[in-house]
DNA sequence: ATCCAGGCAGATG
DNA sequence: CATCTGCATGGA
């Protein structure tokens, strides 16, 4: 029990060893959060949460403690996990980002982004994700805009998806939309991995990376790792041996998250 | 400047 | 099934 649920609204994380915002938000897992005076504001779909960070322990402030304690996978102990990841060259990557949980991202949110991130780069993606959000999402309680519900989405056309900067990726949008409004969340639960990949490789703008993204953080198969421009330069780099080991297993979508991490965290060094 | 970014769709061997 | 090409756009 890493973290305690106070009341309606407000949740305490004791554990921090293995609860690091910080690192937790800049694994590219989410992309709407921001840098406050005491913590950080993180929304997800229509919720909002207010992280005040502390020596020993933090305190989330949100609209709804049971969602943000389901969101960030409190019920998890990631200790356990990262005991399994045994491999060498993951040693410095659990050593920087020790503290990154997988999210239980919003399945609509999720699949829409990832499909704006596709051969984009994070910054610019990031404000193209936040403008849609600012047109299209209801203002939440604490300011910010939520992320447009699915009805909200059907009502963005392809011109205006490219004015807010989505380029060739507006007319995929709008067919991911209308396949989202098809398809069914906890329906798609249930399927095994094969069979949900199967499912979202049929939505438009959903290729295999984009499709192990939404398995992992909005179906939580902790076995999937997407394999992206940046963990492929990393693994190319290692032995045939470390290949075969170091993304296997049913936690290799949580050691690809610290590996991204790392490598994020790496590039922030030399810039 | 010009290369590239958390790849993908569509066309072609 | 595997490989190839074109792609909007702004950040570096």
């Amino acid at each position: 029990m890493i973290a305690k649920i106070i009341d309606a609204y407000t949740i305490c994380v004791e554990d921090l060893s293995q609860f690091d915002p910080y690192a937790i938000l800049h694994s590219g897992q989410v992309f709407r959060y921001w840098q406050t005076e005491d913590g950080w504001l993180v929304i997800s779909a229509c919720h909002w949460a207010r992280i005040k960070t502390g020596i020993k322990s933090l305190i989330i402030q949100c609209d709804d403690a049971e969602y943000f304690y389901h969101y960030f996978d409190l019920s998890t102990d990631y200790q356990n996990i990262k005991n399994e990841l045994t491999a060498i060259k993951l040693q410095k990557a659990l050593q920087c980002g020790g503290g990154i949980r997988i999210l239980h991202g919003n399945f609509n949110e999720t699949v829409l982004s990832f499909i704006i991130s596709a051969n984009n780069n994070i910054k610019r993606f990031t404000k193209t994700i936040n403008q849609l959000c600012e047109e299209y999402g209801r203002t939440t309680q604490c300011g910010f805009h939520a992320f447009p519900d699915i009805v909200e989405c059907t009502s963005i056309n392809e011109q205006d998806f490219k004015r807010l900067g989505c380029g060739y990726r507006a007319s995929y949008l709008v067919k991911a939309v209308q396949q989202l409004n098809k398809l069914n969340y906890e329906q798609l639960k249930k399927l095994p991995n094969e069979e949900l990949r199967r499912e979202l490789l049929k939505i438009c703008g959903v290729g295999p990376k984009v499709a192990a993204c939404i398995m992992l953080f909005a179906f939580h198969r902790l076995n999937v790792a997407p394999v992206d421009t940046w963990i492929k330069k990393a693994i190319a780099q290692l032995n045939p041996t470390e290949k075969e080991n170091i993304l296997h297993g049913q936690y290799a979508g949580v050691a690809q998250q610290y590996i991204f991490y790392y490598l994020q965290h790496l590039r922030r060094e030399v810039l």
